[in-house]
DNA sequence: TCTGTACCAAACACTTTGTTCTGTAACTGC
DNA sequence: GCAGTTACAGAACAAAGTGTTTGGTACAGA
């Protein structure tokens, strides 16, 4: 990728954080995004269709780091085994936040953190649905489960 | 309140009830609310301020029916001893919903859920944090604790 | 029946959006 | 280092949405 795209495209993100920390998102206008990262209109739609679709490759910049190196769980069809796994893949997850890449910590507990706990939450989600067999006995759906424990950890955060 | 006042305040929720279900909140634009409510531009600005106006008294309306005649659990300094009123409070928010007054449902699960569920969780988390006094012996804060049951109780609606 | 108030329609200044030009500067491959 | 390509800026644009103001109409409540 071409370095000025790389720097423009940095510099808008830099910019869309720094606002997002001082005012909600659905207030924030593409004019104040391109006037913070001192780029031209055009830039910013050559690179982003909408607002919306920076928010979406935002969220996808973040997340893919926070879960990068989570190691996938496999094999584990009992609870107990898999349960060791499981809490060492949610460490580093709580690494990666701690590192706090990114100001992803101030981002998710913004004005607007719901917007980015809402793909935060999908994110934790999928992984877990994908990893973890749980196998406790229970009339409760698996599904039903498995959300309370995304969400659960995600109200956490 | 004039007849009048009231048709046009409940034609405004109906409407903006049924764009909710289909399209985002984000997207909907005031002009298909006074549309779909067949009221003036005027009078809509006569009822709210904005928008966002809107949608806080739409929730004020909906929450304050939900939570409306749930029994405020007192005297209950033992978890064991609140945990029944708890559940038959818990139990009537879950009438409440099963009623669907003002398909509160179909807003909940919708395109937009959650700011709603946002503003459900406020409810509750106020509801647990004024009625319920949590004396298990633990190291977890207390408002942790709280909000892992209001969250826990948001997420399974 | 009368008085006040809620309503409507139309027009308004204003903001934001997303696109389309033209010219300029920077990067990549050779 | 050169040539061709690509990214960028700046400015101007139509289109859509916002919130307000105006003057006139119809209805509610006493």
């Amino acid at each position: 990728m071409d370095r000025r795209q790389q720097k423009t495209r940095e510099a808008i993100f830099s910019a869309f954080s720094t606002l997002l920390s001082k005012k909600n998102y659905s207030k924030i206008t593409v004019q104040e995004i391109i006037d913070t990262a001192n780029v031209g209109r055009t830039t910013f739609y050559a690179h982003f269709e909408t607002k919306d679709d920076l928010l979406r490759e935002m969220c996808i910049l973040l997340f893919d780091h926070v879960f990068s190196d989570v190691l996938p769980i496999e094999n584990t069809h009992d609870f107990s085994e898999a349960e060791d796994k499981t809490g060492t893949s949610i460490t580093h997850i709580l690494y990666h936040l701690r590192d706090n890449h990114r100001n992803i910590l101030e981002i998710l507990s913004c004005d607007s953190g719901e917007i980015f706990l809402k793909f935060f939450r999908q994110y934790l989600n999928d992984l877990i649905a994908k990893y973890i067999v749980i196998t406790i006995p229970s009339e409760i759906p698996e599904d039903f489960l498995i959300n309370h424990i995304s969400g659960s950890f995600v109200n956490m955060v």
